[in-house]
DNA sequence: ACTGGGTCTCGTACACCGTACAAGGGCTCT
DNA sequence: AGAGCCCTTGTACGGTGTACGAGACCCAGT
């Protein structure tokens, strides 16, 4: 175990990861070990987000004081790091290997992961701090890679191509969670809180004029089924063009190489 | 003004921008004004970081109590908004209509995005929490909607690619700025960083399973120049992909209408 | 000239945070 | 009985965001 202070000297090892992992013992009158406390904090981190996470309020919740959990876990950043690992864990790898073929894989992977960052609203802003090297997320990356592999891209592009799909699927997933959260926070269902933003703006007299262009594709939309309807459209055509430039990609890179062959 | 506390049991209204937007006069002794404070509080957030800044360290740097600050803000996530919303001001969108057709007008706009995103590591955390329809965010989101509109998809497939493309670019710059980050925390240059961080994992056995089927692609990587530039061609290729993916999209929508209307 | 009221700044205080440190309590083994 | 480890706790420190009330300044109205 490392004290926090220590910790903050040597940033390059900031993870928890890259030292001792072995977890302590829980055969103390607590009932405590890592485990309990890290799916307690998930629990928590789900129901009241990230910020209202506290050490004490995990602790109460455990019947235990702040300083107990210290124990098991050198820092509050560290149940973060933990509880980021176990929640990659929740995307199903099994479901993406009977998907059969890469297409089909990317699909069922980017789905899962972005219905897992839209669960747990934490999971953005907090997987980007970390290097997520946890042995869930090095999985779930593996699995990345096994599909971007068989799309037949040289091996110099297939880096690229993942981020393409995967960036996306983070940032996508990040604003759809987000959105989520505050309709929530405000009481509303997500139908509503879609129905109220757009009703502020319109009445916002400076943005009236930047919105105008915007007018028509807002009533479209607004016409189109409810906001979840929206979110799993967009997603998929997203996921389209993603697959399209991929396959693009590939048969602009194989005819040139037949071309080369030929010539 | 609102109160905060009073803000809390409003989370819909919970945005600087839906609300008496004009700024407070700054003729008071201290010469403050809420531009100075939003200043001063982004050249903190890019020296410091998110965690680091607190009311009364920026009040400190203004010469000024931390209360002094609540006169000209309602709350400190306020100068966050306002701080996110003038670094979206940073975009050259003047260049972007110099750029010509749809195809380079993403490319230059993402481009730009991205680079403000790794300027200011702050950006994308706290970008993800706020609505983000501050006045130049919005002038943003027009620019990427005209792009878009150029690329001759159905109206209604529009937000999907606008999706596509640049929730891509907000992930992507998301991480790549915080790998900055952390090298420059641990005092190294990207390149011993990179170096470092893959020697880390490969001395860990744990990992060595499955960063097996990877090696090949580290080493590959390795080989090919600096940190930066690997960065900047996985981004480039990634942009390809997207565009390919559009046109791809866009060809087969043309195919289809044309069936239809011969048929 | 005096006063009242707005505009701005400050001092104090509160509740809460993460966590360092040292002092235990309970258990097992000798 | 005593030593030593595992685990939990109490206390304390230095920080945080911000509510509240008391001023200081300036300008308009009488």
């Amino acid at each position: 175990m490392v004290k926090a202070a220590d910790r903050a000297k040597n940033p390059a090892r900031s993870s928890v990861w890259l030292e001792d992992r072995t977890p302590r013992g829980g055969g103390g009158p607590a009932g405590l070990d890592r485990d309990r406390i890290v799916v307690t904090a998930i629990r928590m981190l789900d129901e009241e987000g990230l910020t209202k996470l506290s050490m004490r309020k995990l602790a109460a919740e455990l019947n235990v004081t702040a300083m107990s959990l210290y124990w098991y876990v050198d820092t509050k950043d560290d149940i973060i790091e933990y509880a980021v690992d176990t929640v990659y864990g929740e995307i199903d790898l099994a479901a993406v290997d009977a998907a059969g073929e890469w297409r089909d894989r990317i699909r069922v992977l980017a789905l899962d992961y972005r219905r897992m960052l839209v669960r747990h609203p934490w999971m953005s802003p907090s997987a980007g701090q970390y290097l997520n090297i946890g042995p869930h997320a090095i999985a779930v990356g593996s699995k990345i890679q096994e599909a971007i592999r068989d799309t037949g891209l040289p091996l110099d592009r297939q880096p690229s191509a993942m981020s393409a799909v995967f960036q996306f699927v983070y940032g996508y997933g990040t604003i759809e969670s987000q959105f989520e959260r505050r309709a929530a926070q405000a009481g509303m269902s997500q139908d509503d809180f879609y129905g109220e933003s757009i009703k502020a703006f319109r009445d916002e007299p400076a943005f009236a004029e930047v919105l105008e262009p915007l007018g028509d594709l807002l009533d479209e939309r607004a016409s189109h089924g409810n906001v979840t309807e929206i979110w799993n459209r967009d997603f998929d055509y997203a996921m389209d063009v993603l697959v399209a430039g991929i396959e693009t990609m590939v048969s602009r890179e194989t005819r040139a190489r037949e071309t080369r062959r030929t010539r």
